[in-house]
DNA sequence: TAAGAAGATGCAACTTCGTTGCAAAATATT
DNA sequence: AATATTTTGCAACGAAGTTGCATCTTCTTA
């Protein structure tokens, strides 16, 4: 685990610091998206508000995670399959948003379907987001 | 247009305030979702920021707009078509985001797609978003 | 249509969120 | 191991959003 984040880091031709190795060991510790505060909360506060915005954003620009537009104003952010390249994001996935628990997840096996503009409109990217009840608050 | 905004909220069973009115004139003069600073600023800045978001609770619940989530923390609104009742927003028309000049706008004529989710999820309510180049700044 | 009740507004104060500059510390490079 | 490069944390700031409360506006009904 050490060791392959340690392996994305220098893909990334980022260096390898303590509270990037953190944040990204939570990230694939657990499937959610999350959002800024939901980070601080789960490293233990123990890196400073700084640089948990600028590690987001240096993730991000590499492309190794994207962000999910939610309609609380809270930005949430999930790892890129390796699929993504830097400044190229290329998931096309759906994303899920329970109602009841408030997780956001990447239903990576639902492809985003394609639809046809009205005349005049160029696209470049589609986002879709399913809210509902998922599968572990269902039962 | 006066009366018709008069009848609006009093079919919402709200009072009719200047504010209220002045903010949904607003809204039915052109055709992009605006974002809370946006109505500030073009009510120019006549009422206080307090009541903007008041405002803009208050329509929201009734059903009278509807939001729009984006992935730059700054949630969008939008008119409710006439379908939408009081805490029921039932729009599942596509929202297009311009990449050049920010415009937010409905494309009501598109339909959302049905997707099928996996299994022991169930949705509520599907958002898409598309961004890209809007026929205005296409040309 | 005037008076009282109900509701909306504006102000002040506050919290949370996000950003920037800079010195100190950690990491990378030779 | 020494130096150059990055990154971090702190302080300070501005923007965004919320709450309580007194005042003003709108609604109700007699």
């Amino acid at each position: 685990m050490e060791k392959s984040i340690d392996q994305l880091l220098k893909k990334s031709r980022l260096s390898i610091t303590e509270s990037r190795v953190k944040i990204l060991e939570l990230f694939f510790s657990q499937p959610d998206a999350l959002a800024h505060g939901d980070i601080e909360k789960k490293t233990g506060e123990k890196f400073d508000r700084v640089t948990v915005y600028r590690t987001l954003q240096v993730f991000l620009a590499k492309g190794i995670i994207h962000t999910i537009p939610t309609n609380d104003n809270s930005i949430r952010y999930a790892l890129c399959r390796e699929a993504c390249e830097e400044g190229h994001h290329h998931d096309n996935h759906v994303h899920f948003v329970c109602n009841d628990c408030g997780s956001t997840t990447c239903l990576e096996e639902i492809t985003i379907p394609a639809i046809k503009l009205p005349k005049g409109y160029a696209s470049s990217q589609v986002e879709m987001i399913v809210s509902g009840i998922c599968r572990k608050c269902k039962k």
